[in-house]
DNA sequence: GCGTCCAGGTCTACC
DNA sequence: GGTAGACCTGGACGC
């Protein structure tokens, strides 16, 4: 089965999809032969379901190998929109950019919106992956979550673990099969919070607490520092955070100080214009290159 | 083969 | 509030 999905007319899949690292972390895989985002949706009260999306010049194209019902739909439909972001309002933050020489190649190839999970709960778990480690080991440690813990759909993909999934297995799960090292503990914790009720990231999302609390209430999980908690910052749709890590800083240098390396204040202030929007100018002018060549 | 460094940092103790 | 040192892993690199 195939489900349309119509697209803001700014809308880029090629950008969205391939915005950040996230495509190629499970239960999301991405063919560039193809320009194909696969992703194993958890479906409520039911086994996870495969949806593998393309694009069209005015919609998404979202596959479906099965039948499925109409609720089971109207779920795929929402992930799929939270995910790449189809309902973001991207024209204030292209009002900002447009005037920059550098900075209209953002609007011209409607870039801007960062893919992210369909859940909070996930984007925390694999923020934290990130953390002081390689690329390499991030990926190793989503993949043996997911392949350990999630659960299977009829195809036999997995979908990203639930907290309870999470809960129930013992630190040594996270120390000694998914190799997450000093980690392990806070995920155990953190699952259990969440499971519990005691925590709920979901609730990130529409906070109208101002951006300095909200990443003060983050970085109450154990894990979240100033980098992770910038980076969920701007996948809840916060922009006036930087999220600065090695790779930004080694990638600035590259492009705008010489190859030498810069303060974290000379990078604030090369963004500063922005003010709100800082944070996703910078993603983008750091991610320009990614797509060169490739442009819709 | 072995030791060291470092990668998309954070936590804790201490001042 | 600011800072030094410890912390897991695994790949790259030099010897």
């Amino acid at each position: 089965m195939n489900i349309p999905i119509p697209t803001p007319r700014d809308f880029s899949f090629r950008r969205t999809a391939l915005s950040h690292g996230w495509y190629d972390l499970p239960p999301f895989s991405f063919d560039r032969d193809t320009w194909t985002l696969t992703r194993v949706l958890d479906i409520d009260n039911g086994a996870p379901v495969t949806v593998k999306i393309t694009a069209t010049p005015h919609a998404l194209n979202v596959h479906v190998a099965r039948q499925p019902s109409q609720r089971t739909v109207a779920r795929i439909v929402r992930d799929v929109r939270h995910a790449l972001r189809l309902d973001d309002d991207m024209q204030t933050f292209y009002g900002a950019v447009t005037d920059d020489p550098d900075f209209t190649w953002i609007v011209r190839q409607g870039a801007g919106r960062l893919l992210r999970s369909p859940t909070v709960f996930e984007d925390l778990v694999k923020t934290i992956c990130t953390t002081n480690c390689s690329w390499a080991l991030t990926d190793k440690m989503v993949r043996e979550l997911v392949n350990n813990l999630g659960q299977a759909g009829c195809d036999g993909a997995r979908a990203f673990p639930t907290p309870a999934a999470m809960a129930a297995v013992p630190v040594s799960f996270y120390r000694d099969v998914m190799r997450s090292g000093y980690r392990a503990p806070y995920f155990k914790e953190l699952a259990e919070r969440v499971a519990a009720d005691e925590l709920d990231p979901e609730s990130w999302l529409t906070s109208e607490l101002p951006t300095p609390e909200l990443k003060r209430a983050m970085k109450r999980v154990k894990g979240v520092g100033d980098y992770a908690a910038e980076n969920l910052l701007k996948l809840v749709g916060r922009y006036d955070v930087l999220a600065l890590d090695s790779w930004v800083r080694g990638k600035f240098a590259r492009l705008h100080n010489r190859n030498r390396p810069a303060t974290d204040k000379k990078i604030a202030r090369h963004y500063a214009r922005f003010n709100t929007w800082r944070g996703l100018a910078l993603w983008c002018d750091m991610t320009k290159d990614w797509l060169e060549g490739n442009d819709e």
